[in-house]
DNA sequence: TTTATACAGGACTAAAATGGTCCCCAATTG
DNA sequence: CAATTGGGGACCATTTTAGTCCTGTATAAA
């Protein structure tokens, strides 16, 4: 399914819902409440997020957690990131010279620049838009030529 | 990681190799012994690639497995989608009303938006592609403004 | 300074997905 | 008929994921 992990998901709406009122800190227990999630599994997520510097946290009465930067200087790469590691379609796209098969494999370089695309294009994506309510439209005509792969058709 | 599973990853693999000699019928021994997998994984992975019509095979003696069409015409997204199912990021953002958190959720349409621009690249990459051995140079300076997820920041 | 509030870290468990193997059957060829 | 080759699916081991909980620590307010 190439999908992100459910927790992933959970850390995007829990940011986002941060990211609509910025000002105040918010608590575990009160996002849990607003997101309609249990307490802990909300609570590990934000860990993670802290941990991984997007967002900034306050002990005692009155703490909380609030954004580390800007909604809009946060990215969807970064909140993935934060929770499953580097944006990479194989496992060997990230790290160099794991793979003991990359003399057979033949298909390696090639994901390289696809992951680095979806990277990209995830690199585009910001906490601001995700947070938005109002449905945006999307014109998805996509860069077929601007992400050339650019095959010289020999196959 | 966001990362295709390793079948996938196989699929991958071998439907390149095919690629390269698109002539002549593979069988699933030979194909194992090229990439250098083990018979049964590579034969798994084969039944599904045809299942899902990416590739046709043929039975008895002289049989094995040869492109359903062409590898131009059979892009990434086909081969995620035969191991994976559905290029989708989040569980909700493919089928519609299963996820019963849409209400305090906020971001369901955003991530769908997200998920058709990298189902869109995805498209935009065809086997004729991956099965390229020359290493291509992919000049990744993004559409971020191609991908319009425009953000009238009132965040 | 005491108390209540809130986060930090990490151990632990249950459940699900994944990877991998194997077996028996069906089709095709010579 | 015999040899080859794929089809389907059961099955198991392992890993990953999700989720919970406990114990500790920082902070603020009374």
């Amino acid at each position: 399914m190439l999908k992100m992990s459910r927790l992933t998901d959970y850390a995007a709406v829990v940011m986002a819902q941060i990211a609509r009122h910025p000002e105040q800190p918010h608590a575990a227990t009160e996002l849990a409440e607003a997101v309609q999630l249990p307490h802990p599994t909300v609570s590990k997520t934000l860990k993670m997020l802290v941990r991984a510097g997007l967002l900034e946290s306050q002990r005692g009465a009155q703490g909380g957690y609030r954004l580390a930067r800007p909604a809009s200087q946060i990215t969807a790469s970064d909140i993935i990131t934060a929770i499953e590691g580097p944006v990479a379609m194989t496992e060997c796209s990230h790290a160099d010279g794991e793979c003991e098969l990359v003399a057979t494999c033949g298909v390696a370089d090639n994901w390289q620049r696809v992951s680095l695309a979806v990277r990209t294009l995830l690199d585009s994506v910001t906490l601001a838009h995700l947070a938005q309510t109002t449905p945006i439209k999307l014109p998805v005509q996509l860069p077929i030529q601007t992400v050339t792969l650019a095959a010289s058709s020999d196959i």
